[in-house]
RNA sequence: GGGUGCUUAGCUCAGCUGGUAGAGCGUCGCCUUUACACGGCGAAUGUCGGGGGUUCGAGUCCCUCAGCACCCA
C-alpha cells in the first residue's frame, strides 16, 4: 500500500480533467451495488489491518456465537466500534478491531441436539467424539453467517487474525488459566448444592439463574411429634421435598414453640424421626413458624443443616424424579407428580392442615427455562473473592472507566458481594476441564495427561480418566482480550495492544463478561484489559419491548438494509417458532405495521441511524420511520455531490486554482467559501469532542447539520450564485468550485467513520478534483478542525444574509405568496455594514430570496406599505403592492406583537428586580439589557407599523 | 427487602458545570426553482410527571410523592 498523504493531509497536486465526470449518475442513491463492492475491494486490499504506525487503538469484540446470526443489537454494538475503528484508523492510530466468535457451550449444543432429535436420535445415543464432531460440523457450516453479515454492516475488523474460542490457541490459554488458577488454591473442587438443570442434565452459575415471581400455593403439614403429644405444623411451597427433610426448625426467640426445641417428630411417609432445632434463619411470622429442613434441596436449609451437622438426604435422580432414598411408590416419580401424590396421602392421613394461593420467586435456567433444583453435586469452583478485589479497585483507581460513569456502581455492587463461580458444566461441547482421575478418585490438575502423569510420577500403566465435565463458555470469554492477542506467548501483539483501548457492550453482559475479563486479565496480565467500558443500551422494537423470536417483533438488520417483501418476512417471524400458535398473531401485527414490507435502506443509513440513536440511555428504541430520514440524508448527501460534479464539469478544476493551498497564483477564498471552511471546522470540533466521550448521537448530528443544513441548504446555493452568474469572474468561478470539491472531499472523510460506503464512493471521484491522492479514503487523515480555522468576520457576514434571506422568506412563507414569484424588497435604516455586507452579498441576496429588486432607501425617505422584519436595526420591508393582503399582514403583525410583548414583560420584570441586578453575573444582566432593548424597539416597530397598516384598512 | 434508571412538543428522543426550552418524524400552508419531491421554503405545537425547598434565577441542584422499567436478594 502506498502511504497516500502525509499526516499534515493537505491536498494539493494536479488535477486530472475529464475522467471523473458524474453527471451521469443516478438521481437517486442506489446502495446495494456499492456496498458490496467497495467491501471487497477494502478486504482483499487487507486495509483493516493495523498500519503498524501511530499509537496503538485496539477494540476486541464482543464475540457472537458461532452458529448464531446478527441481530440489531450487534448492528448497533458493530457501527460504534467500526466508527470508533475507522475514526482512529483515519486519524493515524495503528488501529486493530480484534473479530472473533464464541462457542457458545449450551446454546450451541442445544441446537445441535435439537438438529439430531429432528433425525431421532438423542444426544445419549451417540458416542462423545461423535456428537462432538457433530458440533463441529454445524459450525463449518452455519459459522460463515456472522462473518457475511458483518461484511455487509461494513465492520473493519482484521479478518486475518479472525479467532474462536475452541482454537487451539485459545484452548491453550485455557488450560493455563485454569491449571495456574488451580495452582494457586483458586480452583477447587467440591460438593455442594448448585443451581441444577433437570432438562439440560448441567449444573449452572448463579448468572444464569432467572428468578421470577409466579403464583404457586403454600401447602400447611401435619407433622406429629414423636412423644403422641400432638403435632406441629410446617408450611411449604415444595412439599414434595418432604421426604429429605431432616429437621424442623424454630427460631429461637419464638416462645410458642420454646418448649418443642429438642423433641423430634416423626416425618409422615418417610417414617423417620428429625429433630425440631431452633435457628436464627427461620422467620417466625412465615407461615406457621415452623419450617422443615431440607438440606439437599434448599440452599438455605442447606446452609442450617451445616450449622447443626444434619444429613443430607437426596432425593432426587439428575432429572428430578424421586431416587432410592424415596419410598418404593414414590420412585421414579417426576417432581411435579411426586408433588400431588404426597399431597393426595398426607389429605388421606389427615395431615394436611390447608392450602393457600402463595407467590413465590421460582428459579429458571435462562437457556432451558426448566425450574432448577438445588442439587447436590461435585462440581468445580473458581474461589473469586481473591480475584475481586483487584478488579474493583482498578475501576476505583480508574484504571478503568465506566462511560456512562454510573455503571460502574453496579460493577461495584456486584463484586463487593461476589460468591463462588461454578465452571464445570456437564456438556460435551466446549473446553474439557483439564483434570485427571485414577481409579482411586484422585485428582491430578495439569495441562496434559503427560504433564500430570510426569508432576505426579504416575507409571504408563496407571489408567487415568480425564474429567467428562466442560468448562463454562465464559471462562474462555473471560480470557478473550488476551488470548486472542496470542497469550500465554509473549507475542508483539499483546505487547502493543494490551490493555485494549475500550471495551463495547451492553449492560446485560456486565457481570457475565466484564467483570470476569477485569479479574482475569488483572491476574494474568498484570493490567486492566481495557482502559474504558462503554456501555451501550440494548435495543428494543418502537414499543419498547425486546425483540425476540416468540414475540415476533424481531427485525433483522440487513433487512432493514436490503429491504424484505411482506411475505418473506412474515415466514421468516413465524417458521421455526418455539410455540407456533403464536404466528397468526405475529402475522397479523406484522401486516399491519409493515403492509409494505421494508423497503431497502442501504447500510449507510442503517449506521447513521444507530449512531445517533445512541444517546446515553438504557432502553433503545429502534424505529424504522428514523432509518428513512438517514436514507433520505444519504440521498441528499449524494445529491450534492451530484451537484459539485456537475458544476466541476469536465474540466475538472485546473491546477494552479487550489484554494486552500498557500501557494502562488492562489485566489483570494470569496466569503461564502470562507464561511463554508469556518462552519465545517466547528463540526469536526464537535465531532471530535463527541468521539472523546462516546456520544455517537451527537457525532451524528453535528456532521448531519453540518451537510444538510449548512453545505447544501447554504454553500451550495451561495455557491450557485457564483457560478451561474455572467458577472463573476472565470478565476472567482474557478475558486469556488475548487471549493466546493475540497469541502465535499473533506466531508466524505469526516462522515466516513458513520457511513462507510457512500463516502467512499463519493470520495473516489471527488478527491483527484480536490487534489488529493490515495486509494481510499478509510486510509486518509480524518479531517482536523485547525485545517478549517474559525472565521468570525465571514460567519458575522454569512449570518446577516442569512437573516435577511429569512425575514423575507418569512414574509414570503406567511403571506404564501408564490416561491417563483420575484418580488422587490427595500431596506430601510441601513447602516454602513448593512450597506457593505450588501453590497457583497447583493447577488446571494437576490438569489436566495428570490428578489426582482433590492433597494437601500435613502434615509428619511417614506416608504410605501411593505410587510415588515427587522433584522438587528435594519427593516427589511416586502412592499405589499399586488402581494400581500393588508387585513393578513395585520393579523400576521398582532402574532408577532403580542408575542414580543410578553417577552418584553419577562424581561422588564427581570430587570426591575433590585436582587437580579445586584446578584447575577454583570454579563447577565448585560445581555438582559440588550434584549430589553431590542424588544422595545421591535414592539415600538410594530406598533408603528400596524397603525400605518390600519389606515389602509377600510 | 436492597439498588439503578426513566417521566421534556402528537410520536421517538437531546438538553454539559443552573442564565431567553431543541432535533428528527408527523401535522399545516406555498412550490414539479435546471443536485435532490428520499426535495425546497415557511409555520404551528410544551404550567419540562405532581408538590415542596435552595437560589436573583431551576428542565437542570436538594427533599418528597406518584407512575413506568430494569438489576440484585
Amino acid at each position: 500500500m502506498t502511504a497516500a498523504r502525509s499526516a499534515e493531509g493537505t491536498c494539493a497536486g494536479q488535477v486530472p480533467a475529464g475522467r471523473y465526470n458524474r453527471a451521469d449518475m443516478d438521481k437517486v442513491y442506489a446502495p446495494h451495488d456499492i456496498e458490496r463492492r467497495i467491501y471487497e475491494r477494502w478486504e482483499s486490499h487487507g486495509w483493516f489491518a493495523p498500519s503498524g504506525r501511530g499509537a496503538p487503538y485496539c477494540i476486541v469484540i464482543p464475540p457472537p456465537n458461532v452458529t448464531g446470526t446478527l441481530h440489531m443489537g450487534h448492528a448497533f454494538q458493530h457501527t460504534l466500534m467500526d466508527a470508533l475503528t475507522r475514526y482512529h484508523r483515519m486519524r493515524g492510530d495503528d488501529t486493530l478491531w480484534q473479530p472473533g466468535t464464541d462457542h457458545a457451550g449450551i446454546a450451541t449444543q442445544m441446537v445441535v441436539e435439537r438438529q439430531l432429535g429432528a433425525r431421532g436420535i438423542e444426544r445419549a445415543d451417540l458416542p462423545r467424539e461423535a456428537f462432538v464432531e457433530q458440533v463441529w460440523q454445524w459450525k463449518a457450516q452455519s459459522g460463515g453467517t456472522i462473518a457475511a453479515q458483518m461484511r455487509r454492516l461494513g465492520d473493519s475488523v482484521d479478518w486475518t487474525r479472525d479467532r474462536f474460542t475452541m482454537d487451539a490457541g485459545l484452548s491453550r490459554a485455557v488450560v493455563e488459566v485454569f491449571v495456574r488458577l488451580h495452582e494457586e488454591g483458586l480452583i477447587y473442587r467440591g460438593k455442594r448444592l448448585v443451581n441444577w438443570d433437570p432438562v439440560l442434565l448441567t449444573a449452572l452459575s448463579d448468572l444464569e439463574v432467572q428468578s421470577e415471581e409466579e403464583e404457586g400455593q403454600l401447602w400447611h403439614l401435619r407433622y406429629p411429634l414423636e412423644d403422641g403429644s400432638g403435632h406441629v405444623v410446617v408450611a411449604t411451597t415444595r412439599p414434595e421435598t418432604m421426604l429429605g427433610d431432616s429437621a424442623v426448625a424454630v427460631n429461637p426467640q419464638d416462645e410458642r414453640y420454646e418448649r418443642l426445641v429438642g423433641q423430634t417428630v416423626r416425618l409422615p411417609l418417610a417414617d423417620r424421626s428429625i429433630p425440631i432445632i431452633a435457628d436464627a434463619y427461620v422467620d417466625p411470622a412465615f407461615g406457621s413458624g415452623c419450617v422443615k429442613i431440607t438440606p439437599a434441596h434448599d440452599f438455605n436449609d442447606y446452609e442450617i443443616g451445616l450449622r447443626h451437622g444434619l444429613p443430607q438426604i437426596n432425593i432426587f435422580t439428575p432429572r428430578a424424579a424421586l431416587n432410592e432414598q424415596a419410598p418404593e411408590r414414590f420412585r421414579g416419580l417426576d417432581r411435579f407428580e411426586a408433588r400431588e401424590r404426597i399431597v393426595a396421602e398426607l389429605a388421606a392421613a389427615g395431615l394436611l392442615e390447608r392450602t393457600e394461593k402463595h407467590k413465590l420467586v421460582v428459579p429458571r435456567g435462562d437457556r432451558s427455562d426448566a425450574v432448577l433444583e438445588p442439587y447436590l453435586t461435585d462440581q468445580w469452583y473458581v474461589r473469586i473473592a481473591p480475584l475481586a478485589a483487584p478488579a474493583i479497585a482498578a475501576v476505583e483507581q480508574g484504571r478503568t472507566r465506566f462511560v456512562p460513569e454510573s455503571w460502574s456502581r453496579t460493577y461495584f455492587e456486584w463484586m463487593r458481594n461476589i460468591r463462588d463461580w461454578c465452571v464445570s458444566r456437564q456438556l460435551w461441547w466446549g473446553h474439557r476441564i483439564p483434570a485427571w482421575y485414577d481409579s482411586l478418585g484422585n485428582v491430578y490438575v495439569g495441562r496434559s495427561e503427560a504433564e500430570v502423569r510426569r508432576k505426579h510420577d504416575l507409571p504408563a500403566g496407571t489408567p487415568l480418566h480425564q474429567d467428562d465435565d466442560v468448562l463454562d463458555t465464559w471462562f474462555s470469554s473471560a480470557l478473550w482480550p488476551f488470548s486472542t492477542l496470542g497469550w500465554p506467548e509473549r507475542t508483539p501483539e499483546i505487547a502493543k495492544f494490551y490493555p485494549t483501548s475500550v471495551l463495547v457492550t451492553g449492560f446485560d453482559i456486565i457481570f457475565f463478561w466484564v467483570a470476569r475479563m477485569m479479574m482475569m486479565g488483572l491476574k494474568f496480565m498484570g493490567e486492566v484489559p481495557f482502559r474504558d467500558v462503554y456501555i451501550t443500551g440494548l435495543i428494543r422494537d418502537e414499543h419498547g419491548e425486546k425483540m425476540s423470536k416468540s414475540k415476533g417483533n424481531v427485525i433483522d438488520p440487513l433487512d432493514v438494509v436490503d429491504g424484505i417483501d411482506l411475505g418473506s418476512l412474515i415466514a421468516k417471524r413465524t417458521t421455526g417458532l418455539m410455540q407456533p400458535q403464536h404466528a397468526p398473531q405475529i402475522e397479523k401485527a406484522t401486516r399491519k405495521q409493515y403492509p409494505q414490507g421494508i423497503p431497502p435502506h442501504g447500510t449507510d443509513a442503517l449506521r447513521f441511524t444507530v449512531a445517533a440513536l445512541a444517546s446515553p440511555t438504557r432502553e433503545i428504541r429502534f424505529d424504522l420511520e428514523r432509518v428513512a430520514s438517514y436514507r433520505n440524508f444519504c440521498n441528499k448527501l449524494w445529491n450534492a455531490a451530484r451537484f459539485v460534479a456537475l458544476a466541476v464539469g469536465d474540466a475538472g478544476v485546473p491546477a494552479g486554482a487550489p484554494a486552500s493551498t498557500p501557494a502562488a497564483g492562489r485566489h483570494e477564498l470569496a466569503t461564502a467559501d470562507r464561511w463554508i471552511r469556518s462552519r465545517f471546522g466547528r463540526a469536526v470540533e464537535a465531532v471530535e469532542a463527541a468521539f472523546g466521550e462516546y456520544r455517537f448521537d451527537y457525532v451524528a448530528a453535528a456532521l448531519y447539520d453540518f451537510a444538510w443544513h449548512e453545505f447544501c441548504d447554504w454553500y451550495v446555493e451561495l455557491a450557485k450564485t457564483v457560478l451561474q452568474s455572467d458577472g463573476a469572474s472565470a478565476a472567482a468561478k474557478q475558486s469556488t468550485r475548487r471549493n466546493l470539491v475540497e469541502v465535499l472531499e473533506a466531508l466524505q472523510r469526516a462522515l466516513h467513520p458513520l457511513a462507510p460506503f457512500i463516502t467512499e464512493e463519493i470520495w473516489q471521484w471527488a478527491a483527484p478534483l480536490a487534489g488529493c491522492t490515495g486509494p481510499t479514503v478509510m486510509l486518509q487523515p480524518y479531517p482536523r478542525a485547525q485545517d478549517f480555522p474559525a472565521d468570525d468576520a465571514a460567519e458575522r457576514e454569512i449570518g446577516w444574509v442569512q437573516a435577511v434571506v429569512l425575514a423575507v422568506r418569512q414574509i414570503r412563507g406567511e403571506m404564501n405568496v408564490n416561491p417563483s414569484r420575484r418580488i422587490p424588497v427595500l431596506l430601510q435604516a441601513a447602516s454602513a455594514t448593512d450597506r457593505a455586507f450588501l453590497e457583497r452579498n447583493r447577488a446571494a441576496l437576490e438569489r436566495l430570496a428570490g428578489l426582482g429588486s433590492l433597494t437601500v432607501l435613502p434615509a428619511g425617505a417614506t416608504p410605501p406599505p411593505a410587510a415588515v422584519q427587522l433584522v438587528g436595526e435594519l427593516r427589511v420591508l416586502v412592499p405589499m403592492e399586488g402581494l400581500i393582503d393588508a387585513s393578513a399582514e395585520v393579523e400576521r403583525l398582532g402574532k408577532r406583537l403580542a408575542r414580543a410583548r410578553q417577552d418584553l414583560e419577562k424581561a422588564r420584570g427581570k430587570l426591575a428586580s433590585e436582587s437580579f441586578v445586584s446578584n447575577a453575573p454583570a454579563a447577565v444582566v448585560a445581555t438582559e439589557r440588550e434584549r430589553q432593548a431590542e424588544l422595545e424597539r421591535a414592539v415600538s416597530e410594530l406598533q408603528a407599523q400596524l397603525a400605518r397598516l390600519r389606515g389602509l384598512l377600510p
